[in-house]
RNA sequence: GGGGAUAUAGCUCAGUUGGGAGAGCGACGGCUUUGCAAGCCGUAGGUCGCCGGUUCGAUCCCGGCUAUCUCCA
């Protein structure tokens, strides 16, 4: 067997079966963008689900391609074993080949078996296949179909022909949906070739390598499984793996897959080099040098994960798939730091070996960016580290007084408390907890941070199932619906076809009441979200009068179903679609008729609310085209959300944007609005489609072959007719299935109401059209004159002016570079006003201190205390205080009163020197003595106390009072 | 989607029965020194995140908002 080196296997796979008339796809993003339900692309036919779900199809029937996969974070959570064994990963390829509906079990076994033997020269004495032994309760019999081939395709002796159970040999997608038997090829690698009983007992020395899957049964909604009239074939075999066994290794991490990225880790770590050292079952960590060859495992195994993931346009964020991404890093940076001693970031610099590797296969890896995208997935790895070690610093800090008081107490026992609340609100990991416990010869208490840790989770799931709304997982095969009538979205009279409740679909019966249902129709005018564009509302009722247009015009939502005496029917308030299936969610209206299934009903969508998503809908065009004339062409949507009331936009752009590129913006969206440009759509073949000069698609984004191309002030006919015009880059072109308005000038107006940041190199804006962007520009100005007005006055009027715009600013919608120039604006007057009040406060002070000069000069003293107290100019407390100080200062000696009155307020302010003190009297008896007296109350220290009150008549009274309550208790 | 935490000087952060906003570093000025490093003395710099409430009085208590950190789903 000669050797090969990892990149000529993969090439060999993709060239046997291209020679097999295989159409070899490029592997899928590994951030699926269009599947909500997957974290990560984690299987070669995530890529083919809608062929096997009989809801989309390809133009080939043979596939095979190598695919990028993660599994973390989901119900296949690898994470925590990558590393300790030799078989683990979070990132993998996963090889496949695929049959949709041509080819089935006699070509598939030859193929893999071919490829195997003949084309790789394994052993076929160490290869065995499985096949499914049957299972009685659901009436399956063997799969005899296809231990007859391996015996006679392959010619395998019947002594390595196994059967095995449903579990092992019987894959299903879900509950229900397309499922079959498969059929496994696993190689026995010990010396002697003596493994064979060890197949499926999760030896590592007998492995599977090889998965071929026939999908033959669809299992109904009744549990019951019908067999398919197109049968698939879905294969899968794992790079690592087989690679590994090619060059002759018994770990995945010995072959040359790992080999470039370990010597990465041990120049710039300085380890010694990586020794393929495990830790023994059971262990949790092992001696030194194992430790170091897990750590070498792990971060060659994460660098991968995270490269792959950011290049293919994920970002690490705190919460979903990024924070599973963030986990990964910190992992990995953890093993780095603890046991390899890299205290720097260092991810970012084993970036460069790991794309020297892999670009022939993964071009993107250099690629994508413009080519940038080496230097972006270092920045962010670099950057998320550097914040992993301020929180680590700061965990670091916060344990050292955890451990503290674990000795101080003698319990010599870190509380769960205190690591979890490391963990939990601080981020530091329960197991550097641990290790610095142990180095200071602490425990931790393990059970008790458990405990706290399951109550979170617990908190966590309850609050997370309590507003899920309706179940969009369904499962059962749905009809299709024809929603052409959406772009016109006139009242259209359709069969009911059936209903989806609980996640399951009924094809018969009547609707049922009072719970959230979605009704499936043969024809809709209804919108279903998709590309940004939410559902569509309105009311769906019965048919049987006919269709009765004029009296569905209105079609409004709320109120109109009521009035007029009919029965009310059904209220739409969402629509979704699944698959080619659109469902109109919401509830029958009480007192309305039955609903049967087959009955023929009129759909009406609420055409203001409609109106009013178009508007935004174009507008969001015009955004997208103004965003890219003013920023530059290295912007690109990253997602976007259009309802009823803004049009939300997220693109990727580096840096906020500044209030004169905002200006632009806008007035380029008004400019195409009062233009009134007429908008076009189209259907085209994407190939030809994507020739157009400034096209714009969504990054990551997959579109079918046929693709419907909306264009703004150009026909689509004139640009496919010169595609490569420079001109066309004035005009908006779009791929995008939505609804538009037919000329731009109906969205009237459009007003940015904010721009923000919602990930690192991602903006956020969001913007309204008609009467809200016109009412947005008024309250604008309004404001803006206000302000004006506000600079000309002064003072007190002045501070209460600003105010009352602050106020407005947060309440009302105005457009974001006003708030931003109000804001700023508001800034500098905030300061003048301050600097005139600190001046205005300096000269009352100095009133103050004549004042009280002339009371200590006069002070009756007793018992070697001088009593002042008196009347002072108006002041704020601040000017009080100095005064005081000095008076007590000056004295050598003093209790001391100041009342400040304005004209409905008094201000008392009291101290008592070193003196008094020893006399047992207090400043905060005085003031609770003297307050009431003006008809307030006050209190504070011994030495120091303030109050006030509302009448200030009480003033000479309170004077005298107080002299006299001095007199008797000094004397 | 749910929970926890943080927001105080340019930076890092203190600041509890609610009652005079602080430290260290940095900046600036002066002194000392041949110069540098440093030392000594002094100065400036704060709407205590924003809005509202309670109170005679709020950095502190309560409610809302925003931003950041963090855990979980």
């Amino acid at each position: 067997m000669t050797l090969r080196t990892s990149t000529e296997i993969r090439q060999q796979f993709l060239d046997f079966f291209r020679s097999k008339q295989h159409e070899i796809v490029p592997s899928s993003s590994v951030v699926p963008h269009d599947d909500p339900t997957l974290l990560f692309t984690n299987a070669g036919m995530n890529q083919f689900k809608d062929v096997f779900l009989g809801t989309g199809s390809r133009a080939y029937t043979r596939a095979a391609d190598t695919q990028k996969c993660i599994r973390a974070g989901g119900k296949h959570n690898d994470l925590d074993d990558v590393g300790k064994d030799t078989y683990h990963h979070t990132f993998f390829e996963m090889l496949g080949n695929w049959s949709f509906g041509d080819y089935f079990k006699e070509e598939a076994i030859s193929w893999a078996w071919e490829l195997l033997t003949e084309v790789w020269g394994l052993e076929k004495d160490r290869l065995y296949a499985t096949f499914f032994e049957g299972d009685p309760s659901e009436d399956l019999a063997p799969d005899e179909e296809a231990r007859r081939l391996w015996a006679e395709k392959a010619g395998l002796d019947p002594s390595h022909i196994v059967p095995g159970n449903k579990k092992d040999n019987f894959w299903e997608m879900g509950d229900t949906g397309p499922c079959g038997p498969c059929s496994e090829i696993h190689i026995d690698l010990t010396p002697d070739k003596s493994g064979g009983h060890l197949v499926n007992q999760g030896d590592p020395r007998v492995i599977e390598i090889w998965n071929l899957v026939f999908i033959q049964y669809n299992r109904g909604s009744d549990g019951k499984l019908n067999l398919l009239p197109a049968k698939h074939v879905d294969t899968g075999m794992g790079f690592e793996r087989v690679t590994a066994v090619l060059q002759g290794k018994t770990s995945n991490y010995d072959s040359d897959v790992f080999a470039p990225l370990f010597d990465a880790i041990q120049k710039r770590s300085g380890a010694a080099p990586y020794g393929g050292r495990l830790p023994k079952s059971g262990e949790r960590g092992g001696d030194p040098e194992t430790l170091i060859d897990t750590s070498y495992r792990v971060i060659g195994d994460h660098v991968r994960t995270l490269t792959f993931a950011l290049t293919d346009g994920a970002v690490i964020s705190n919460e979903g798939r990024g924070y599973v991404l963030r986990r990964i890093l910190r992992r990995a940076v953890r093993y780095g730091r603890q046991y390899m001693g890299m205290t720097d970031p260092f991810l970012a610099d084993l970036v460069d070996a790991l794309v020297d590797q892999m670009e022939p296969a993964f071009p993107e890896l250099r690629a994508a960016r413009q080519g940038r995208n080496v230097e972006h997935v270092k920045d962010v790895l670099r950057e998320e580290e550097e914040s992993f070690g301020r929180t680590l610093d700061r965990g670091i800090k916060l344990f050292q007084e955890a451990a503290n008081v674990a000795v101080t107490h003698a319990s010599m026992k870190v509380s769960g408390e205190d690591a979890f609340r490391l963990h939990d609100t601080y981020g530091f990991p329960i197991d550097l907890t641990e290790l610095m416990a142990e180095e200071r010869g602490l425990t931790v208490d393990i059970g008790e941070y458990e405990r706290l840790m399951e109550e979170a989770r617990e908190r966590a799931r309850s609050g997370g199932t309590e507003r899920t709304g309706f179940d969009l997982n369904i499962v059962d095969p749905m009809p299709s619906t024809n929603d052409a009538p959406k772009y016109d979205a006139k009242p259209t009279e359709a069969k009911l076809l059936g209903f989806v409740q609980d996640g399951r679909f009924h094809a018969s019966g009547s609707v049922p009441r009072e719970t959230s249902v979605g009704l499936v129709l043969g024809r809709t005018p209804f919108y279903g979200e998709q590309g940004g564009q939410v559902g569509d509302r309105g009311w769906i009722r019965l048919a049987e009068t006919g269709v009765d247009g004029a009296d569905h015009g209105g079609g409004s939502g709320a109120g109109d179903g009521s009035s007029g005496g009919r029965k009310a029917g059904f209220r739409v308030h969402d629509t979704q679609r699944f698959g080619d299936t659109v469902i109109h969610i919401g509830e029958l209206e009480p007192g309305s008729l039955d609903f049967q299934v087959d009955a023929i009903v009129v759909a009406s969508v609420d055409e203001s609310g409609r109106a009013q998503i178009m508007r935004n809908h174009t507008t969001t065009h015009l955004l997208n085209w103004a965003l890219r004339d003013v920023l530059g062409d290295e912007i690109h949507q990253r997602g976007s959300l259009l309802d009823t009331e803004k049009t939300r936009f997220d693109f990727s752009h580096g840096k906020p944007i500044s209030t004169d590129e905002l200006v632009a913006i806008e007035t380029g969206v008004q400019k195409g609005i009062a233009a009134g440009l007429p908008v076009y759509a189209k259907e085209v073949p994407q190939a030809e489609a994507r020739e157009v000069h400034s096209l714009r698609a969504v990054f990551g984004e997959k579109y079918p072959d046929v693709v419907r191309v909306v264009s703004v002030g150009v026909p689509v006919e004139d640009l496919l007719a010169s595609p490569a015009d420079e001109k066309w880059m004035a005009y908006s072109v779009e791929f995008c299935g939505g609804t538009h308005l037919a000329t731009t000038a109906d969205a009237r107006s459009f007003a940015l109401l904010s721009e923000e940041g919602v990930a690192k190199g991602v903006r956020r804006v969001v913007g309204v059209t008609g009467d809200l962007a016109v009412n947005a520009h008024e309250a604008g100005k309004k404001l803006e004159a206000d302000l004006a007005a506000a600079r000309g006055i002064t003072g007190d009027a002045q501070k209460a002016s600003l105010q009352e715009i602050q106020t407005a600013l947060q309440e009302t919608a105005v457009p974001v570079y006003v708030k931003q120039r109000i804001l700023a604006e508001m800034t500098t007057l905030h300061k003048e006003l301050r600097k005139a009040e600190k001046a205005q406060a300096a000269e009352s002070g100095d009133a103050v201190m004549d004042v009280a000069a002339t009371l200590l000069g006069s002070a009756p003293s007793v018992s070697g205390v001088s009593i002042v107290v008196g009347q002072v100019p108006e002041a704020p407390v601040d000017a009080l205080r100095g005064a005081v100080d000095w008076i007590r200062d000056k004295s050598g000696g003093a209790a001391v009163l100041l009342l400040s009155a304005s004209e409905d307020k008094v201000t008392l302010l009291a101290a008592m020197s070193k003196g008094a003190l020893d006399k047992g009297v207090k400043a905060g008896d005085l003031i609770k003595e003297i307050a009431p007296l003006v008809g307030g109350r006050g209190g504070g220290r011994p030495d120091m106390a303030q109050g006030g009150g509302s009448d200030v008549s009480g003033i000479p009274g309170a004077i005298e009072r107080a002299k006299a309550w001095l007199s008797e208790r000094l004397g």
